[in-house]
DNA sequence: ACGAGCGCCTGTCGGC
DNA sequence: TGCCGACAGGCGCTCG
């Protein structure tokens, strides 16, 4: 579900606060309470519950569509997923169903992981780099440019789209920012990444640039009753679209499985002339 | 080096 | 109304 601009956007919150709850930034963890065992990947609840009291959040950020919050002496780490979201609240705030866990902190804040789906995970690490030192470059660093773009797309034989999606290649694209990305781009989902020209990769570029930054700016998109408040699928140009009007031609959006997944795309914006 | 299939889970929606 | 399959923002595994 969340993509780089939900996770960003949840980021944020944590980070800066919101109208109702301040930054959790300098707050210590009293206590906290795993409900779901399974949403913990590392190390066992028993570890966790002892090595988290007493340590202090030192800041909040995020790296592809992960939420890294720096402790005192460890790093917690959150994936979301399909389906969770992190939310502030008092000590006071009744549960909610598919709360997975929570952290209290001795200011009176908690933050509570919902998650309906349980495919969503929490790592306590020394060092985040075990888990996170994989990932592809991040696409709205300067370093990320579009000429890297076109290097890393004929290092491999790949279709466009399942690559993009590989957090190895690139860290945060989804199945929405990929499908805008493509369609804005004009390239084929299907299209093999080593036949994608220098023109092209700048276009995808720009493109992918795009609708993150879109993202972000629009605080992500809204879709199920989770990450209320977001506006990018308010100009979805595909994705969930099938059969309605292509923006920019007219011509009705297809739906197709590619690497697994629903796809959509504009077949006279996104000719599949190579394969 | 690829892609496909599947498991992990719960909820929603459309068709019959 | 109720049941049943398809589908959903992700990712790691195995198997060809």
């Amino acid at each position: 579900m969340p993509e780089l601009p939900e996770v960003e956007t949840i980021c944020k919150n944590l980070r800066y606060g919101t109208p109702e709850f301040p930054s959790l930034v300098g707050s210590t963890v009293d206590n906290a309470q795993v409900f779901w065992a399974r949403s913990l990947a590392t190390p066992a609840v028993g570890d966790f519950l002892t090595r988290l009291p007493g340590q202090v959040v030192r800041g909040i950020k995020r790296r592809g569509k992960f939420i890294i919050c720096n402790l005192s002496q460890d790093a917690l780490l959150v994936h979301l997923r399909m389906s969770g979201d992190l939310r502030v609240e008092a000590q006071a705030s009744p549960l909610a169903p598919h709360d997975r866990w929570m952290v209290d902190f001795t200011n009176g804040l908690r933050l509570v992981f919902n998650d309906a789906r349980k495919f969503g995970r929490l790592w306590l690490v020394n060092d985040p780099q075990s888990i996170i030192g994989g990932l592809g470059p991040e696409p709205l660093d300067e370093a990320f440019t579009a000429s890297l773009l076109h290097q890393r797309l004929h290092a491999s034989r790949r279709q466009i789209k399942p690559l993009l999606m590989d957090q190895h290649f690139l860290a945060g694209m989804g199945n929405i920012y990929t499908d805008e990305a493509l369609h804005r781009a004009r390239l084929n989902p299907l299209m093999l990444s080593s036949q994608v020209s220098e023109e092209e990769a700048s276009r995808l570029w720009a493109a992918i640039r795009w609708v993150l930054e879109e993202g972000i700016r629009r605080n992500g998109a809204s879709i199920d009753w989770v990450y209320r408040g977001g506006g990018f699928q308010n100009i979805f140009c595909v994705y969930k679209r099938a059969g309605l009007a292509c923006p920019v031609c007219g011509t009705a959006i297809q739906r197709m499985v590619v690497g697994q997944r629903g796809t959509y795309y504009c077949p006279v914006c996104q000719p599949n002339h190579r394969r």
